[in-house]
DNA sequence: GGGAATATTCCC
DNA sequence: GGGAATATTCCC
């Protein structure tokens, strides 16, 4: 008889083997790159959340930590934070970038004479809320108030020129995913076919012993 | 007393002091973000192709080098690339991330038999050109035209706009052939199984008789 | 603080 | 190969 695994063996085409993606620094985190659809919290958000809470269980609260209430952080010497934990966990040590970021996803600088920063979601205890921060986005077309005067005609046409493009590029992208999907079943059709024949020889070799 | 250098570390955020950006091999290289107006070429082509030059004196043409002729380079060893050379002049070890840079300039993959990429700009003892090397640009915007005057504008858009229609209803009807394709392929695919198993009973019955 | 370019990652 | 999201850098 056949073995069944052979057959099942083959099916498994589509699936995404991404385990030749090399991480280093046996980090945990989110990857970037991540769609903003899935549940999952930016990478950065998840690195920085993770760097307070194992500093607490270490000597690091004098270089970083939770502020009193836990309501925001605090980066108590910018110099050792940037040259340890910021090399640690990103893949720089300048702590002006980690700033950029910072403000990239809505945090608040909340004195002038620390390096205390706060968001709404971001507080000790609750990892969970992370997900809800969202980064700025970067207004990708919106064009100055004073070139959109022209007349509400232009508006709307641009605007419908926009829902085009728009749908070209899906048109686009989904006719990617069918030619990946037309792609897979011929090599399956292929890998059926190799499966069928070899069967065929095997069987005859034992029927002809067997006369 | 407190450590001046500490001190000093600190104060480095508006000004560009990107001493600390560690890459190592002492390099002269320009950095992310910077003008594509400046005459410098990107940070990627200039570590890229010093990489090669850097190499020639030592040991590591067995790993990555110029081609014979100078007019391509090959990656003969991606696994030691990536440990030791993609470490060393970038941020990761990921040779897809550095191919995708490749892509991301123009270069052309030469060979389906070894890592080999060209770029017309980009050739050993012409580090000048490298200048002339540009980044494919991502369709900023919808409208890149928004400066022009409306008058000719308006033609060019609607043109545009007719463009853009043709192309939509032709990739719906690419879509519909592909999904047809689709359809086809899962239909054989249903009847070789079917076969396969009928052939399987059949094979197994004549067998029984036989033994 | 944020705009914009380049870099890196993930995905198709 | 390339689209698109996030990360890092540079600049205002």
């Amino acid at each position: 008889m056949v073995d069944n695994s052979v057959l099942e063996l083959n099916l498994g085409l589509g699936n995404n083997n991404n385990n030749n993606n090399v991480v280093v620094g046996g980090d945990a985190h989110a990857h970037a790159g991540q769609s903003p659809r899935q549940r999952c919290p930016a990478p950065f958000l998840l690195k920085t959340y993770d760097l307070l809470e194992e500093g607490e269980s270490e000597d690091m609260t004098r270089i970083v930590s939770w502020n009193e209430e836990g309501s925001a952080f605090v980066v108590w010497s910018p110099a050792e934070f940037s040259e340890h934990t910021l090399r640690r966990y990103f893949k720089h040590n300048n702590f002006s970038s980690f700033i950029r970021q910072l403000n990239t996803y809505g945090f608040k600088k909340m004195s002038s004479k620390r390096w205390e920063f706060k968001h709404e979601k971001f507080q000790r205890g609750c990892r969970h809320m992370l997900s809800e921060i969202r980064r700025k986005k970067c207004e990708p077309s919106v064009f100055p108030a004073y070139l959109k005067s022209s007349s509400e005609e232009n508006a709307t046409e641009e605007n419908n020129q926009q829902l085009l493009m728009e749908e070209n590029k899906n048109l686009k992208k989904e006719r990617l995913e069918l030619q990946m999907q037309i792609d897979e079943c011929k090599a399956l059709e292929i890998k059926l076919l190799a499966c069928l024949s070899q069967f065929v020889d095997t069987q005859q070799t034992k029927i002809r012993r067997l006369c």
